[in-house]
DNA sequence: TATGAATGAGGATTCATTCAT
DNA sequence: TATGAATGAATCCTCATTCAT
């Protein structure tokens, strides 16, 4: 192996453990020392990749954040009508947060304003931005429908909007027992549910 | 003054504080010499009315929260229709944030994933106490709803989880300058058109 | 009851209370607030009777042990010969320990030299003169045996002391399980043998 | 020198200073900040070679001890008759003490009743298996002793123990001037004079 | 480039003592 | 005289970051 592909394999190995270890503690209780083992790495040594621990959050949410949009940008099916894409994409969504629990975690700190502050412009900048990707794919197909009659006359950007934090919102409530109980219902049935209020409720035939 | 009285003003001006600091920089962040310089009163005088620093916001999310529920009980008027109850309700709860955005920021807390497993069983019993008395109220108005055949049958435990996903996740759009730049229409009308949105995917009669 | 039995009365719970948590926590560990708890007073009250912590640890001190020297010297029967008399009063001071336990932990804290610069003056003053007391109770003994023939020449305070170290130090082989345990036989029988060692080498017949 | 040999100068030069330190003034007094100040380290240095204050503590003694057994073992002679090893054994014992007295001011810190609780069970254990060695040594001799008639039968172990006791209670008699003063007379003289006397008690001839 | 030893600021918590009531 | 609220100094421990090797 080159030089330079070892040097990247050693980058990927230093942020798989900080996804691992921030996913677990959190930002402020994540310890460099505990990344620094998991990687099989000195401590000094994630210095050379990434400039601080805030860098080395940017650096986590990033790498996923671009894999994330392209996915999502592939459930687009031309053939499909508005209704089906949005499911299609929602089912997605969803699926892929069943199967990356643990990365949602990460992707989600912005959520929580606790941490504004704490964390560097650059690690809002990245997830805004990849944020704004999903909603456009989003507000794209709402605005499909409505060009096409399927859906009633309304702000596409908002209605993505409210997918959006419906999706969001409904994933985080697994997120520990007590908000699951709370919540009472198999995860699945309450975003079917809840995905087919939120169309019927777009039907322009209504 | 007597000594109680005296007492209790001063335990209100440590909750005070305390609020202040926990939401600016969270719990982790939060610094006690700070909420102590803020209170006017030495360190160790905080330990005299909390157990420790987990207890002390322990102590702000209840205050916090059994006065919430209080108020969102007020908003219960019988010789309203649910469609009208719910609107209400949803009104309050917006313009109660409007108003108290502070409060409601640690009120989230418990939302978010990354504080988990810092925040004491205790913290969670009560925020999820206080959750599950909202839902209860919400989720009486849409079953008096789908009794009277006003709302399509649905169950109403998840549709009041529903509701206040939305609601909690456009109020957090609020929350910081990139978020609300993403949102980008007021947090007004935004609710407005979610709220009826929602409910017209319930409507009976469509 | 007067006001001068109440205070002494007071006094006396204080010094009960202090005893208990001295003896369980050692000085430094020990925490005014639970002797003021035990005591069923405020803590501002003890200070009204010794001037400081240390002050209430002479306290301690020196109650029982003026208590301590008497019932010693009650041992004391000129008919006895001087072999009799040291058994009698070694047993004495051996079941004085079975019967007070707590006391005598408290009564050896001077022993202790990681204590010293701790302790003031008078904390040190008081136990040495208790202990000086002691010594001399059996020096006579063995000045006596001495004089009549019946023990070899010696310094009858140098023997004191051997007999002093002796007793303590098996008796604190009963503090704490690992001690027990390399001891191996019951103290009783330890004490005995060596009690009988000692005074069979200090016989003059032999 | 090499890296591993400056670490290990390094983990002694704290343990060095720890010693002195806990030394003048005991566990609880004892303070990591001066400590570290002696050490000409950063107080967080030492945290890289103990785990805790009460693990640095327990270094200490664990250095202190294990050599210790190691010399008592070189003092055994199988030239010497059981008397003169008693003898010999108890001199080192004596002499090793004029020589490195606060080494043996924290090799007695257990015996103190008062920092049972206080110190982990490590700690405890360590010392209890230093003496417990310490004690198989004496017992050894003394039944070698017996066996061969010079000593009266007799429970070697509880000799050894008594033995142990004395020598130990005398050594302590040195660490503060009250205690010296109420011994009178010279430490050698007085641990001479015990010696001879136990022995002559334990001899089968008389 | 990689290491890992060293740093030292920072923060939660304890508790003897004071003092206004 | 008794109270108990308030104090604030003291101290252990953590950990992001630096830097000599």
């Amino acid at each position: 192996m080159e030089r330079a592909a070892k040097k990247d394999a050693k980058r990927r190995r230093i942020l798989e453990s900080a996804r691992e270890v921030f996913f677990a503690d959190g930002f402020e209780r994540a310890n460099l020392d505990e990344i620094a083992r998991r990687a099989d790495l000195a401590k000094g040594t994630i210095y050379r990749y990434f400039d601080s621990k805030a860098a080395l959050y940017v650096g986590v949410l990033a790498e996923n954040a671009h894999l994330f949009v392209a996915r999502m940008r592939q459930t687009l099916d031309p053939e499909l009508g508005p209704e089906d894409q949005i499911r299609k994409t929602a089912l997605f969504y969803f699926r892929h947060y069943v199967e990356n629990r643990e990365y949602f975690r990460i992707f989600w700190a912005i959520e929580n304003q606790l941490l504004i502050g704490q964390l560097s412009d650059e690690v809002v900048a990245t997830v805004t931005e990849v944020w704004r990707r999903c909603l456009q794919i989003l507000s794209a197909q709402i605005e499909r429908g409505v060009r096409s009659g399927v859906f009633l006359p309304c702000d596409p950007w908002a209605i993505a909007n409210l997918l959006w934090i419906i999706g969001n919102g409904l994933i985080q409530t697994e997120q520990y027992p007590e908000r699951r109980a709370l919540r009472a219902q198999p995860l699945e049935k309450v975003f079917e549910a809840s995905l087919s209020l939120v169309i019927r409720g777009l039907r322009a035939g209504s």
